[in-house]
DNA sequence: CAATTGACTGAGCGCTTGCTTACCGGGCAT
DNA sequence: ATGCCCGGTAAGCAAGCGCTCAGTCAATTG
């Protein structure tokens, strides 16, 4: 049998939650547990599909204790979701912004897919579900989506006006970038065993090469 | 404001259902008409977000209607994952095959891409929400897939052999290109009005540029 | 010690879900 | 005309859903 690198596994999804510390040091306790179960159970089936019984289930609490930390279900969904944003943001900016656009332009992919890979949970919630929000949390996470865009679209023009990216495609590019960065919420977990890092210096190196015309055209 | 590239709409999806005649000929035409309104259903709100009788009402049917043809919500989609990947297939191996490694998987990518964004509503239920069928169903889309997958990688291997190709990362320049080419599906009629066609011409000259290693390397 | 608090419980409400069943009407061979 | 499929309907069932709320009990306060 040829080697998979699809998505077919079908054993039970190798799905991890982060750790507490990575939700909000303003809620207590039991609701970062209740957070890393519901992030797990949304991972697993999607917001439909998954019940607020399973979430409190998985945080050994009782079905109404939910609803003591969070008004809904949905407003669970928004805080794992702002708080997602919100971290990649701050791993984003953390990088110190020198060196040439292809320096920064590795740097950045390599740290938005190691994110990606390191909290797959909490991405696919981010990238694939966010239809589910009301339209003022989405609208939040929208603005959020927005500074993380900029981040990039900064970069990649700048590597188009000094001539070492492709000026053409600015929009195509970056919006390639993306795809190949965010897929890796939908299948790690599921397929294959890399770490986040090796993930992550293999696709900043396809970024790179995206971004990048060949030679001859 | 800046050129938005990611999927931020906020407006009603511009999802669109394949032509009747895409599903399997065998079935009538009511029950062409159930998967072409299941089909946006599942594209919109996923597998567990939508109720049966959307889908009998999509249709012009009543609730009970569907399970005249179907044997359960779930066979309706395996109907859409089957007829997806058996189309997807049959576009592939339309290809002649013949040329050197770079002209074949620029023409293979980009029939992919292409397929993808034309029908971004199969596709999404075709990559995002597999994890919902039966074992059985389930083992038989991952049969197809794996040779649609052996497509691909027979060129890159080809490629690699003959030195156009990355012979370091053919699993990777293989996931990579196929993450690129089936996020068209999450943002597809969520963002951007390009056509397929443009679409699968630039994602198809990135395939190359990922797959072949630049010449400094 | 009694009084008060607050995190948490779990039965259960109102409603929706996937699916079943009893039925209907028109075309068709006899 | 008659009987009979057959594609489709309408009503409804049992189970499950998100969410509520009166109540429990250990910890804290005075």
């Amino acid at each position: 049998m040829a080697t998979r690198v699809w998505n077919d596994q079908t054993g039970p999804a190798r799905y991890v939650a982060p750790d507490p510390d990575f939700w909000d040091p303003k809620l207590s306790d039991a609701a970062r547990r209740l957070l890393g179960s519901a992030v797990l159970c949304f991972a697993r089936n999607g917001f439909y599909g998954t019940r607020t019984r399973d979430i409190s289930a998985g945080a050994k609490l009782s079905a109404g204790s939910l609803y003591t930390m969070f008004d809904s279900k949905e407003a669970v969904f928004f805080e794992i979701t702002r708080s997602g944003h919100i971290d990649t943001l701050a791993c984003l900016n953390a990088d110190p912004g020198d060196g040439t656009p292809t320096e920064r332009l590795q740097r950045l992919v390599s740290i938005y897919v190691e994110w990606h890979a390191r909290y797959h949970t909490v991405g696919r919630a981010c990238q694939h579900d966010l239809a589910v929000l009301t339209e003022e949390h989405f609208a939040e996470i929208v603005e959020l989506r927005h500074q993380i865009e900029a981040i990039f679209r900064n970069v990649v023009e700048e590597g188009a006006k000094d001539n070492t990216f492709d000026a053409a495609d600015i929009d195509g590019v970056l919006r390639a970038i993306h795809s190949l960065s965010i897929d890796v919420t939908r299948w790690y977990g599921l397929d294959g065993t890399e770490s986040p890092q090796s993930i992550a210096a293999l696709y900043s190196k396809f970024a790179l090469r995206i971004a990048t015309p060949p030679p001859s055209s």
